[in-house]
RNA sequence: GGGGCUAUCGUCUAGGGGUCAGGACACCGCCCUUUCACGGCGGUAACACGGGUUCAAAUCCCGUUAGCCCUACCA
């Protein structure tokens, strides 16, 4: 019998939302979804200088605008709430479990306090790098300098230190990056707890402990995670050991670089998914575009092969994903392709579906028109690159114009085209064929192209030679404010 | 400094001994056109470098270089 899948995304409350953390929560919840598990949202609040209770509710936000609905973890809102049979999902109210976890150890021995002050530490990591050595706690120069084997008892504040194995490699297995070896002596005796508040406290246990902990109780099968943990590994595997426990199946996907080839960062642009959202992007788009960042779907063992094949829907990505199609290398972020994709999404969408994500960018009036010319006014713009395209090329429809474009008056509001403009008024019934058997019939009368009445009108209308098609554009500004619009040029 | 990961068009990538090295985005050109767009068609463009192995290397091996990650009582 097989485990059931189970992923757990876990980030750390100290920031905003990182488009580079979304990424490796959609993978989380592709693969979770592809094998019909679980997907876990987990808190990992124990750096409390840093945590605040505003991040963990961006976070949650965040994850629920993208779509990467959770299974397990946190109620939004609430935090003394949440769902799942393994809660609390908040590391911080988890701690009697790690407390007792550590003193596990410590009973086995395979844990040990350590009253080394940090000042002693920076003195002897001073000492070894002036004679050109790496410091590592109880290895090498300082081997035999440290509390390993002085059995401190609690009577002293002190920090938990894990001992770790001295000899051979440590072999991590990942489902991306293959197997991959490290060194036993090039790791340490790392801290699985800070020092406590008091004699015979512990301390808050750190990230590499809580991880394993965690993973294991909420049975977790699949961590997936990004790849700047790969390095962890290697210290959380002897845990695994030192308690028993299975190891889970282990993937790193790769991190997500700036436009330059460097560490994402604000100087890129965009960073936290908020951002995104601002830019008028869809959240389908964004887990698209995320999802195609070092991952290849493969259709029939063939990757995509046009563009038609570029344009998956979520149950498609969900269908084909695919930890073996992972890329190992590090990506850049594609701000045009994204782009790409907004825009073709956004095409083939049904207006009803767009109108929730376009409603925010529109003027509060935009609500009491009536269904069949909300209809019109997003099919009519659908050819947008984003949201906040959409809602400016309908500006028009909501705001009358207060200043015209000169040159775009002078070229086409000419005496020429006045007459027709003034004939245009008589027409009343603004249904699309009326307005276009009207036309016709004005143009002529006039002896005029198309093009001559329409841009005029566009000018006249809008204050600039730009607008959807010009019988939408007359339609969407309706019969009386047509008039109104057209009064001062005739 | 030590340890680890990575390396195909500008970008995302396919390809894993024999391919004219394929696709997508971007870019350029042409067409369509009532504006802006959309759309259609076409084009430019890549195996980081150096050694091996082999009849044959983008592909396998070694090295170099470059980028990134870890090396915290951060996660």
């Amino acid at each position: 019998m097989s485990r059931q899948i189970v992923t757990r995304f876990a980030p750390s409350p100290t920031g905003m939302l990182h488009i580079g953390g979304v990424r490796t929560a959609l993978f989380c919840w592709l693969f979770a979804r592809r094998h019909g598990g679980r997907f876990i949202l987990r808190i990992e609040d124990t750096d409390l200088s840093r945590s605040t209770d505003d991040n963990i509710r961006i976070i949650e936000e965040g994850m629920a605008w993208c779509g990467l609905d959770w299974d397990e973890g946190p109620v939004v809102g609430d935090p003394s709430a949440w769902k799942g049979p393994h809660g609390p999902y908040r590391q911080m109210q988890r701690m009697d479990l790690y407390r007792t976890k550590i003193q596990e150890l410590l009973d086995k021995g395979l844990a040990y306090r350590c009253r080394c002050s940090r000042e002693t530490i920076d003195e002897r990591r001073k000492a070894v790098e002036a004679a050109g050595k790496v410091f590592q706690y109880n290895r090498g120069m300082d081997a035999g300098k440290g509390c390993a084997d002085l059995g401190h008892d609690a009577s002293e504040p002190a920090a938990i230190r894990f001992k770790m194995p001295t000899e051979g490699d440590i072999l991590v297995p990942d489902l991306i990056k293959g197997n991959t070896r490290f060194p036993a002596d090039s790791l340490d005796d790392w801290i699985i707890a800070r020092t406590g508040d008091g004699p015979g406290q512990i301390g808050v246990p750190t990230y590499n402990f809580c991880v394993v902990v965690d993973d294991t109780h909420m049975e977790v099968s699949h961590v997936i995670r990004g790849d700047d943990h790969l390095n962890n590994t290697p210290k959380q595997i002897p845990l695994f050991a030192a308690f028993g426990y299975d190891l889970p199946a282990f993937a790193h996907v790769p991190m997500i670089l700036g436009a330059d080839g460097a560490k994402l960062s604000k100087r890129h642009g965009a960073t936290s998914i908020t951002e995104y959202q601002a830019l008028g992007l869809l959240p389908s788009a964004v887990r698209l575009a995320l999802a195609r960042l070092s991952w290849t779907p493969k259709i029939d063992g063939r990757a995509v092969e046009s563009a038609e094949e570029e344009l998956l829907t979520d149950e498609q990505m969900i269908q084909l994903f695919d930890l073996a199609d992972c890329q190992k290398s590090a990506a850049r972020f594609d701000m045009d392709k994204l782009t790409w994709l907004n825009q073709k999404l956004i095409q083939r969408a049904p207006w009803q579906e767009l109108e929730p994500h376009l409603r925010p960018f529109l003027p509060a009036s935009w609500d009491t028109q009536p269904e069949a010319w909300k209809a019109q006014a997003i099919q009519c713009t659908q050819k947008g690159k984003s949201l906040t395209d959409m809602a400016e090329a309908l500006r028009f429809a909501f705001e009358r114009p207060t200043t015209f474009d000169e040159k775009a008056v002078e070229k086409f509001l000419t005496p020429t085209v006045l007459p027709a403009l003034r004939d245009l008024a008589a027409l009343t019934d603004y249904s699309h064929d009326a307005l276009e058997a009207g036309f016709t019939a004005i143009l002529e009368r006039h002896s005029l192209k198309t093009k001559d009445l329409a841009q005029a009108l566009r000018v006249a209308l809008c204050g600039r030679p730009v607008s959807p098609g010009i019988y939408d554009t007359l339609m969407l500004v309706g019969r009386d404010e047509v008039l109104a619009r057209l009064e001062r040029w005739l």
